[in-house]
DNA sequence: GATTATATGTGCATGGTTTCACAAATGGCA
DNA sequence: TGCCATTTGTGAAACCATGCACATATAATC
């Protein structure tokens, strides 16, 4: 209920709930119930019912949830209830993937620049839009007010990257570098990486 | 120190590690400490040791590891000290992205095989590699032995490519369509969607 | 209206993970 | 050689997360 100490590991839980969902009402379905989520997501049923409980009380006890109520709930929590501007920099190959990356503004997370500190690049288009030199960063950053970047450039400038964009008020960091960015602790990093992800299954195989 | 039960959130860490130590190793530095590698990861010096505890004692007191050593053992562990054939399912945007995307050969996990079942792309070039027909997924993972797949498809038929890879004999699973697999228990399956991670931030905004 | 089947929200117990703190080992130096 | 500074590996404690199990509420059926 007091949404000021919500684990963090439950925080990421809920958008696998939410996406979920969406595939549920995509379907047609209107009520669903803990179990059939949780028979879904391969969580017990028990975990989702106390993760939501931390936001209130969503379902209705005999009958579960009201799918569309509870999405929208969730979208709420989640602050994704709304559109964001985002900041793509590192318009390489991995950068024009995710320029190009549907689902992205169908989330609501739209790309509004996208940053590179190549001089053949700068100027140029990539797709819909128009190279920017890195440089004006701060600048541009600050000017649309954008809290989200994306960093899609190679790791040894990852981390001189993630300065100049928390410096430039970005709070909010989705990294596709392969390293560790070091941050102040009021600054969220999500980091993608598949080859650690590869790396963590081969020790089963 | 007993490998069979080492807790998969500790397998979870040993890529960063490895990753740490690589990019140590390429910087030109022999010898690193457990506080080193924790002030760089984000983690703490205890918790780094413990996790190597797991599996036997690589440091030397009062000195700290040997980079190189320590390296080559956690790729042992993970067993990334071998070449690993790896499937992909989906020749779209992202298919395209993933079979261009560098760092996978660079570690060890080789793309053999692309598939999709758009019969305008079946048989033509994607970069390097010749798209094949969805249905030949069964015979060409099992004739080439194939343990690894990627998949990249729409979030519709994810699940029905899933169940023919692992019907084919695949073991380990990294999932680009947004949605959350039903497979069995001895299958380890990785999930990679930018927007959960987005969204897991957004709450913090 | 009474009964039954179902599913929520949650206190409590269990299990798992992280941190603390220290003995033991190492290398450098006087 | 003896001493000091350093860092590992690890029990024990503290902390955190998950699952159980049940009171409570709802809807359907007779």
């Amino acid at each position: 209920m007091n949404s000021a100490d919500v684990p963090d590991i439950v925080i990421g839980r809920l958008p696998i709930y939410l996406r979920a969902l969406n595939f549920l009402l995509e379907a047609g379905k209107e009520i669903t119930a803990s179990q059939e989520l949780a028979a879904k997501l391969g969580i017990s049923s028990a975990q989702i019912r106390k993760d939501l409980s931390h936001f209130g009380e969503f379902g209705k006890q005999g009958t579960g949830y009201e799918i569309k109520y509870l999405r929208d709930q969730l979208r709420k929590i989640l602050k994704v209830d709304r559109d964001w501007a985002v900041a793509l920099v590192g318009a390489g190959d991995l950068g024009h993937a995710i320029a190009h990356y549907g689902n992205f503004d169908k989330n609501g997370f739209h790309i509004v620049a996208v940053f590179d500190r190549n001089p053949r690049k700068i100027g140029a288009k990539m797709g819909r839009f128009r190279i920017l030199d890195s440089e004006s960063i701060p600048t541009v950053i600050q000017d649309m007010d954008i809290q989200i970047a994306i960093i899609a450039v190679p790791a040894d400038s990852a981390q001189q990257v993630a300065d100049t964009l928390i410096e430039a008020g970005v709070r909010a960091i989705l990294n596709y570098a392969p390293i560790t960015l070091n941050v102040p602790p009021e600054i969220r990093v999500q980091y993608i990486d598949p080859v650690v992800h590869l790396q963590r299954m081969t020790y089963y195989l």
